[in-house]
DNA sequence: TGACCAAGCGCC
DNA sequence: AAAGGGCGCTTGGTCA
């Protein structure tokens, strides 16, 4: 059963529309009784402030993730893909840009009335039944729509973030909090060293005045990034690099920082479902995807509570051996060390076999490579072709798609202008290496997110997902719920892999530790 | 002044 | 130990 939430008004789809007083409670009381699955054109517009009165719902339909997960599989990919925009073109009308996800947009116009809503739903269930393989896009299209619902928890939920415990670790790294405008301590220390080294001011946050300066002393860079300054010989290296690492912590993870996104002793970022083309998650402030593992000590459970962290191992190697239908690869990755039962093929080295692994999914050439793919493909003769296949569509312009039908980009003008160009096998080779990790990428972000999606539904209350990243999910629950979590877990990862690829030898292992500190975990 | 780009580096 | 692709985010620097 669908049922439409539109502004105020919710609609049953075959049913007649209704403006209740108390909208979160309505929507409680027909969740609670049918469990239907809920369509609205975003979730981020509807979801939040039903959160935000204690409600939660196990299903939904977003119309903006679906419309863009077709768009692209019909080869329209960029074309609007808002529930207004899909309206708009059901009926021949001017067809809206999307509006930039910008907060305290100029524009805020009216909701999509709920019958409109339910116009796009129909017109979006038929045209994924108009597909080559309805059913797994129908799993494509719940699983984005569950990992909406679980963004926009997570972003209400928050992580774990001990403010006292950062300040402290701050407060170590750099020195006190310096006053607005000022260098933290330690910081400006490690300049003045870099300055005393050159014999003169220079900015260390400066590009230029670094390669000057270097000039200057007869060093030669070409850039300053810091494994080519680790090739230098010079005093200023030294405090340089220190330099960068804690300039880096103080400017992304600093205090101005946790003024901007810790409240209440959780951290709330904003996450993009699908903001990444292979349908990996970005987000839109926060970083909350490139918390540096040294921040990680900073996650610490609350007191009666403990942080549930599982990460899949090898994902994406198991991915591709599911895909190809690769027996002898789908064989080693029965097993839970996938490398260790590969290293046989490759004379015995686990490392050898690692880097054959990773060069066939993206396309490496350098080092042994060459050599160790030519094994891969005697050895894994359907693994290696899959990949091959999906290198040489990116070559020659054509789409490729993930395992449920997500679909890669088209080629930009500018790309096929320049493969006629003299520079064209280039561009050409580094689109075949795009295509051969997306299609990998992808899938492996499609179990993730089924993943996600199931456990969230296994979690007791008042267990919460409070973290997701691309292969990595934490939960955060009462000390004596942690076994429980950990099998769901393990049930979870045993589901997506049912759903996705039905009965295979691969397996997908997903250790759950249960730690007082996210950075136990490992 | 704001818009934009490049460099650089964090995460998977 | 790393190799690859993908992203976000900050700073400095340029340009209109």
């Amino acid at each position: 059963m669908h049922v439409v939430v539109a502004g105020e008004t919710i609609l049953p789809v075959g049913g007649s529309p209704r403006r209740p007083g108390d909208l979160a409670g309505a929507v409680l009381d027909l969740e609670r009784a049918e469990r239907p699955r809920w369509v609205w054109a975003e979730t981020g517009e509807v979801y939040p402030a039903l959160l935000g009165a204690g409600v939660r719902v196990s299903r939904c339909h977003d119309l903006a993730l679906t419309e863009s997960l077709l768009l692209a599989h019909e080869g329209r990919y960029g074309e609007p893909r808002s529930a207004r925009a899909a309206h708009a073109r059901l009926h021949g009308l001017p067809v809206p840009d999307d509006e930039p996800s910008v907060p305290g947009t100029l524009f805020a116009p009216e909701p999509l009335s709920a019958e409109a809503v339910a116009e796009v739903l129909a017109d979006q269930l038929r045209r994924v039944e108009a597909l080559p393989a309805p059913g797994r896009f129908r799993l494509l299209v719940a699983a984005e729509s569950a990992g909406a619902l679980v963004a926009a928890e997570m972003g209400h939920d928050g992580m774990p973030w001990r403010e006292d415990v950062h300040d402290a670790l701050l407060t170590d790294l750099l020195g006190p909090r310096p006053v607005h405008g000022m260098r933290p301590a330690k910081l400006q220390a490690l300049a003045d060293e870099v300055a005393a080294a050159f014999g003169h001011q220079v900015n260390p946050d400066s590009v230029q005045q670094l390669v000057k300066a270097f000039k200057g002393a007869g060093v030669a860079l070409k850039s300053t990034r810091s494994w080519e300054l680790k090739r230098v010989e010079h005093p200023a290296v030294a405090p340089l690099l220190a330099y960068k690492e804690l300039a880096r912590l103080y400017s992304f993870h600093g205090w101005v920082w946790a003024d901007q996104w810790v409240r209440g002793g959780r951290f709330r970022p904003e996450y993009v479902v699908g903001g990444v083309v292979s349908g990996r998650w970005a987000t839109s402030g926060g970083g909350a995807l490139q918390i540096p593992k040294v921040m990680r000590k900073v996650v610490l459970a609350d007191p009666g509570s403990t942080l549930i962290v599982a990460d899949a191992a090898q994902l994406e190697p198991r991915v591709l051996a599911a895909m190809a239908g690769d027996v002898g690869l789908a064989r080693a990755a029965g097993e839970i060390d996938l490398y260790s039962a590969l290293a046989r093929s490759f004379g015995g080295q686990r490392d050898h076999a690692k880097i054959a692994m990773l060069s066939a999914m993206y396309g490496g050439t350098s080092g042994d490579a060459p050599k160790l793919l030519a094994v891969m493909r005697q050895r894994f003769p359907r693994a290696y072709q899959f990949v091959e296949d999906a290198a040489k569509a990116g070559e020659e312009g054509r789409l490729v798609r993930s395992w449920l039908g997500r679909t890669s980009p088209p080629p930009s003008a500018g790309w096929r202008e320049q493969v006629s160009g003299p520079e064209g096998g280039r561009a050409a080779r580094d689109r075949g290496r795009f295509t051969r990790n997306f299609v990998v990428q992808a899938t492996a972000a499609e179990w993730a997110l089924s993943l996600l999606a199931v456990l969230r539904g296994l979690l007791p209350d008042p267990a919460r997902l409070v973290f997701f990243q691309h292969d990595e999910v934490m939960v955060h629950c009462p000390l004596d719920q942690a076994e429980e979590v950990i099998a769901a877990v393990g049930a979870a990862a045993a589901e997506a892999t049912r759903l996705l690829f039905g009965s295979t030898p691969v397996r997908f292992p997903m250790e759950a530790v249960a730690v007082d500190c996210y950075a136990d975990a490992k």
